[in-house]
DNA sequence: CGCGGGTTTGAGTCCCTTCAATCGTCGTGG
DNA sequence: CCACGACGATTGAAGGGACTCAAACCCGCG
């Protein structure tokens, strides 16, 4: 039923267990540390823990005791406050870092939780903070995803501060699109492993307008949407779109 | 006519000159590099760089060389957008860093703007780079610091995408008190740096909003409030307002 | 086949924006 | 000292976008 040559950025059924073949070579930290330092087996890197769907990588006020990669699957980060209104604060899929929030407490201060069945890689933090000359590339690594991350959510609260809902999900669209491109997936057509509500709550906007908006863009033609399966069918328009206000 | 003791994180008219005098001494990266190594003149760090209201510390793709952290005064930092819709993303105060959004992609991707006259210490981030066991605690220090901002990031999200308007301001406020109270000064009465539409722009609503729901809280005795000037009343009734809604 | 969770869609309401006018404040110059 | 202008802040009226509540629908699954 599901085509199987579309993007889907799930678990490939065959996982990688080394570094040096591994697919996310490029962005991953975990293979940084790995290549430099093909040697140093002493090092206690995980680099396939699985985390089933639904399943939390951390927890809120957990300590903090490393950071995590994602090889495979996807993550969202949510955020808790005091009188249940939680709110998804990302979305992470093969790649990307999770946990820096960490860095500063020592303690996290949102969930992670598995959207899918993953798998991620651990870094522990001890080992990081340790010297060495292969670990200067690490650091610098580091940083430059803490600097990404900032940089993303200055766009997400841009998003949130500035675009009405349409232009909220429309710019997702295009954001997710990117992202599946450059992991090699179609920028065209994939799809979301994340529900109508948790788009809406990382939105910042009712899961009803998430549906009313989703079915608008259908009927004028900009995408193709039946459930968790997207086809984006005028990425122009679908820009425009995200600019319709200020003209 | 100004109250000569009121709390306004604004430049003290002798600023220290040396990082052993520094009262930002706990929350300073630049002190922490100098204490740990007094000796070391040849390293090309500014600690007293000057930058005037409404000037520029950095602009949105600048070539990124230096981290910054607040010695006096204040910062806002302002994301700009293709067409015209800007927001401001952060607004910074003594002892807090600025520029880290530069080290992913080693362009700025804001402007960080003096909001009024200030000084600011300069950190090369090539210096930082270097190894040394001396910089093993400024490292670590960078990345809680870049951590403490993806969490402050989360929560201005959660502010936006969970809180009405009104929320969002008692929030704004309550933040505030805080970090005055961190530093020293009056959590209950200060000075804004900033613009009404400053406000509005960063908490994702309209001006007249901001003045709207000053006025409100004025009225139901929360705050007392005449054009910049904030008193807080009823912290408690404060941060009752913020969770409002959720009862 | 019935169940449950997620999704879609409708109707009504209200919060917030928009647009605009007025007011207050501050700095400047007559 | 006061008039003046510029800019920010406040306040009003009107309109609309998004939420709330709720019902119907769809789909996967036991």
């Amino acid at each position: 039923m599901g085509a199987p040559d579309l993007a889907v950025a799930t678990s490939s059924p065959g996982l990688p267990t080394r570094c040096s073949i591994c697919g996310l070579r490029e962005a991953c930290l975990t293979c940084d540390l790995m290549l430099a330092n093909p040697a140093r087996r002493e090092e206690p890197i995980v680099n396939d823990l699985h985390v089933g769907q639904g399943s939390y990588l951390y927890r809120t006020g957990d300590a903090f005791t490393a950071l995590y990669t994602v090889r495979s699957g996807s993550y969202k980060t949510v955020q808790t406050m005091e009188l249940g209104r939680d709110q998804v604060t990302g979305f992470y899929m093969a790649g990307d870092m999770l946990g820096a929030d960490g860095i500063g407490t020592e303690l996290h201060d949102c969930d992670a939780i598995a959207l899918e069945d993953s798998h991620v890689c651990v870094i522990p933090y001890a080992q990081v903070l340790k010297q060495g000359r292969y670990k200067r590339d690490l650091q610098n690594r580091i940083q430059k995803a803490m600097s990404g991350e900032i940089v993303r959510k200055h766009n997400v609260m841009l998003l949130l501060g500035t675009r009405r809902t349409e232009e909220r999900l429309a710019a997702f669209l295009l954001n997710l699109s990117e992202r599946f491109a450059a992991r090699g997936y179609s920028p065209t057509e994939f799809v979301l492993r994340m529900t109508r509500r948790e788009i809406a709550s990382y939105l910042g906007m009712n899961d009803a307008t998430v549906s009313r908006h989703f079915s608008k863009l259908r009927s004028e033609g900009l995408i193709d949407v039946q459930n968790k399966r997207v086809r984006i069918l005028d990425i122009a328009a679908l820009m425009r779109c995200v600019n319709s206000k200020a003209d």
